[in-house]
DNA sequence: CCTTGACACTCTACATGGGCGATTGCTAGC
DNA sequence: GCTAGCAATCGCCCATGTAGAGTGTCAAGG
């Protein structure tokens, strides 16, 4: 074995060998040992000469004995080999992905939050661990209506209808306090000049126009709609998670107190939403394995997530939350899939995003 | 041990130490042994006394012993009858209160929904188990401000803004279309007619006109305002669980597979919900003890709830779930003042008048 | 130079069995 | 009616023994 161990890398056939040992873990849960794979590998190799193959992949990294005796398990490291180059993704069966489309459409007459709720429960269905799924921010926002109405305290109520049938609302607190009759003008000419327009132009066009006669009134309607801008739907909830209990189910996370510090960080979000929001720039399934992630907490969790877009905007994250033993194969594709399910889902029909910043409501839709 | 073996309650010696032994198990988790009640019950008995005494106590079912050898513990029964009469309730620490009250007169601002969870952590924080609030049900809400939209389809969106900042909104299917002047003149009658006045009044008044020749209107219009009954807020979420994860610190609940069971009665939320339910009929504090509330699943469990009320009215149900083994003594006061604190919280209102009611979730999302 | 069979070694998991301590039930005596 | 004493019971702990699985290594063979 002079040649491969001045290599980084591993020979062919050690990464054959790495391969079945982290399709046999994986499906069995169990360390695997010589004997096994010498059976198993399809090599014709005997249990002596898997061994000194498995001590080269010990020495690379790749994997670890949890004691003397025990049999092999993949290391982070390992995991991070396999999924990059050695992984054989199994396509989502056809049924499957009718099904999924099936139960996004369904659901999508909903508000954003019941969309990302079924697909979090569809994805923790198919790969029976935890589903997440950051609720989607819309970009596109078409004026339909708005109105005004002072409160006390030179506060005002902005109501704003956008996207045909979906209200937002906000209170705006003024410098001065606001007639009836000035709002009531403010907000016919809103009416008038940006009725079907989309949020970001009547954005732009009111701040051309600020320094122009009406701009007190601007500065009135500039502010009823902000908070349609990018950074919102970060600060309060964030995501949806579902299925969080089948976690449970998996020995390697069977110890209540690690559980209930997992659970813990879910109550939290503050991680799990840092580390959905690092997704966000790369495309297509990133995959944060154990210790990758950063979090001492999910150290033997692996994180699978994709971002998913409308047009060619992302306006969200989703992916599962598992163990690091999980079956990748299967669980990329379903990412993957329901990625782009999802975002087509969002673009078919304009009528049901919410927008950014603003909720759903609770009277409407749901 | 003649006399007492004939009645079903234990003698006053025996409710001393069936008190006594209660405390001690709910204090160390341990089943509690003769030699150690004969210590610490301050009867100056000899152990064989006492276990004569618990022998008379297991007959009538109020204790059991785990295995030969092992002391004894509560039953159900035998916790019902503390906490029924036994008990000596600890009044909460005075600046327990003052901050309990301050934290959720701060939360006032937010919306009912907020609330609710500051009840339930609060809850949980003192108690350290489970703590659960159903969101409030409004029953005041003063009309503001209603608007229409026609909607494609013979849809129509209604507007309302109640309570001053509050704004509602939901799509009504109507038998045909409306134009937007139709629409327009029945927001302005009711607009002219009712703004200020209660939901509820107006839902009567419109009522009463039915018969009139505005009725296809009226229909609209008491279309737009339904929903505003109590039967809302019973059909989605329901209620705020927080602190669940230290229900995982007891060692009755520390097997995993129960755990997960718990946990997805939370999430399926049916149960937990009737049986907060069933509390609503009662005034004050209510215990279902282990078997008590039905659910196998909650066997080990104790839910102590109260109903919260504004004005007389009680507009939900609040409490917390944790082991059977509980802290009942300082459980119960603190279950019954955050009650009385959250009723209060919401009566009072610093914002408006004196009936501002509550402002359910809009803004602020989940 | 690689592969293989053989062997010794290590470690875990499991079962066995004895001693210890805690607690009970019973009975005789005060 | 209470108490002391005693035998019996049982869980828990620990030490020991055993079986099984897997490893590392070495020397022989292709």
């Amino acid at each position: 074995m002079g040649t491969e161990l001045t290599s980084d890398l591993p020979s062919e056939r050690a990464r054959h060998v790495l391969r079945i040992l982290v399709e046999h873990y994986i499906r069995e849960g169990q360390p695997v040992g010589s004997r096994t794979l010498s059976l198993t590998a399809g090599l014709d190799l005997s249990p002596a000469t898997i061994r000194n193959v498995m001590a080269d992949l010990e020495d690379l990294g790749f994997i670890a004995a949890p004691h003397t005796s025990a049999g092999r398990i993949p290391t982070a490291k390992g995991y991070r080999f396999f999924v990059d180059t050695l992984v054989r993704l199994q396509p989502m069966a056809e049924p499957d992905v009718v099904r999924l489309q099936g139960q996004l459409e369904d659901r999508f007459r909903g508000d954003a939050k019941a969309i990302a709720s079924a697909a979090s429960s569809a994805l923790s269905a198919l790969t029976s661990l935890a589903g997440v799924v950051t609720i989607p921010r819309q970009q596109k926002a078409t004026l339909r209506h708005i109105e005004f109405l002072p409160l006390s305290g030179r506060r005002v109520l902005a109501i704003l209808v956008v996207n045909d049938a979906e209200v937002q609302n906000r209170i705006l607190d003024m410098d001065r306090d606001y007639t009836e009759e000035e709002l009531r003008r403010a907000a016919n000419y809103l009416n008038e000049q940006f009725t079907g327009r989309d949020l970001s132009e009547v954005r732009t066009r009111l701040r051309a126009n600020l320094d122009g006669t009406r701009e007190y009134m601007n500065r009135l309607m500039l502010d009823s709609i902000a908070g349609h801008a990018p950074k919102a739907g970060t600060e309060s909830a964030g995501y949806v998670l579902s299925g969080e209990t089948k976690l449970m189910n998996f020995q390697e996370l069977s110890d209540v107190e690690k559980i209930r510090q997992l659970f813990e960080a879910f109550g939290e979000q503050r991680e799990i939403l840092t580390l959905l929001d690092r997704s966000v720039a790369a495309q297509g399934v990133q995959i944060f394995i154990g210790e990758e992630s950063g979090y001492r907490i999910l150290d033997d969790c692996t994180i699978v997530t994709a971002p998913y877009t409308v047009g060619d905007q992302i306006v969200g994250v989703l992916g599962v939350i598992g163990p690091t033993r999980m079956a990748y194969e299967r669980v990329i594709p379903i990412v993957e899939v329901t990625a782009r399910l999802l975002g087509a889902a969002l673009n078919s029909d304009p009528n049901a995003g919410p927008d950014f910043g603003l909720r759903p409501d609770l009277n409407s839709g749901s």
